[in-house]
DNA sequence: ACCTGAACACCGTTCAAGT
DNA sequence: ACCTGAACACCGTTCAAGT
């Protein structure tokens, strides 16, 4: 039995498409951030288009490696900003944030870009920028938040402190989330 | 009247170095941060193998680039280590800091590393610590700054500040500066 | 439709040959 | 001593040729 073509193309598309993504992987949780596409496409044993096919600017492989990052940081804004107490939500989505930074270093890249090259990324951050807003207005009316801190502000701090983390070795970014929620309170 | 051959060669040897700084800078300036060096020998007019030659690694180069905003920082930093208002002149001095990082692209590269190519980077980065540890123990016991934090996490802390202005885009360095002040408290 | 891989331009880095 | 630039390996990116 075989599948009608079309289908059968785009399986074997899809499969291709899970080696990349996995060879990509692979290469920057060993630490090379640059992701040479050359190397990628040998790693995944397919032809340097095939990676371009599916992936025409590198910002595009990036942010299919941080899609499910993305996605998970989303859901959480959503729930923390249903939550009782939203001050506590809000350092709990950020702790949240800041582990998934630590384990995923697509996203650091994905998350400090100025914008999105894929509509799905670009989708996802609306979403996490929403919830960000609704759940920081809340915490403000709680008294949580000082006046002047939007959802974008929190977004680029939560870069930094990541990047600060990374700066200073390891093992910081408890220490530095705590700086920056006290220095967030008004 | 021609120097001694020695001189001269020392003469010619500084000429062409600072050629090759300023090609750099012009680079970097420029917004190109990968800084090939390919790219800065043909600029500054002179064989790749002399840039090889001034400057064994990239880091060594832009160790070369950033030396005077670093020996600036020192300086500022020891300043403030005896300024009468010691938590007033952290932030005064976080503030020139971060105000060098927005202009000079070189000095985030060489203070984000964890650590030095060059005797003189590795100095300046000693006398900067051990001056911002004495800013900060005043400070501390001033009432200015909370317990637990040290000299390298004010280093790692601007260089997120930085970060995170970047990620948000243009002209947030001062709200965020103001944020980490606020977060540095006791 | 989709994939391959040769091809070209460019950069990192070294080193033999020049002055 | 110091400089030059050819040389080699590698990566980005495109595109004609294959299935």
């Amino acid at each position: 039995m075989s599948y009608p073509l079309g289908v059968s193309l785009r399986a074997d598309s899809a499969r291709v498409r899970e080696q990349m993504l996995l060879a990509a992987r692979r290469r920057i949780e060993g630490g090379d951030l640059d992701l040479p596409l050359n190397a990628v496409a040998k790693d995944a044993g397919v032809g340097v288009g095939t990676v371009y096919r599916h992936f025409p600017t590198r910002q595009e492989l990036l942010e299919a490696l941080a899609a499910d990052s993305l996605a998970e940081l989303a859901g959480a804004a959503e729930r923390a900003a249903e939550a009782a107490d939203a001050g506590a939500a809000l350092g709990d989505f950020l702790a949240a944030a800041l582990s998934r930074l630590d384990r995923d270093p697509a996203l650091a890249l994905v998350l400090g870009a100025s914008d999105a090259a894929c509509d799905d990324t670009m989708r996802r951050s609306r979403e996490l920028l929403g919830a960000l807003t609704g759940l920081l207005d809340r915490a403000r009316a709680g008294g949580a938040v000082r006046a002047d801190v939007t959802a974008a502000d929190l977004r680029a701090l939560v870069c930094g402190v990541h990047h600060a983390a990374e700066v200073a070795g390891t093992g910081e970014t408890g220490r530095y989330l705590r700086i920056l929620l006290d220095g967030l309170k008004p």
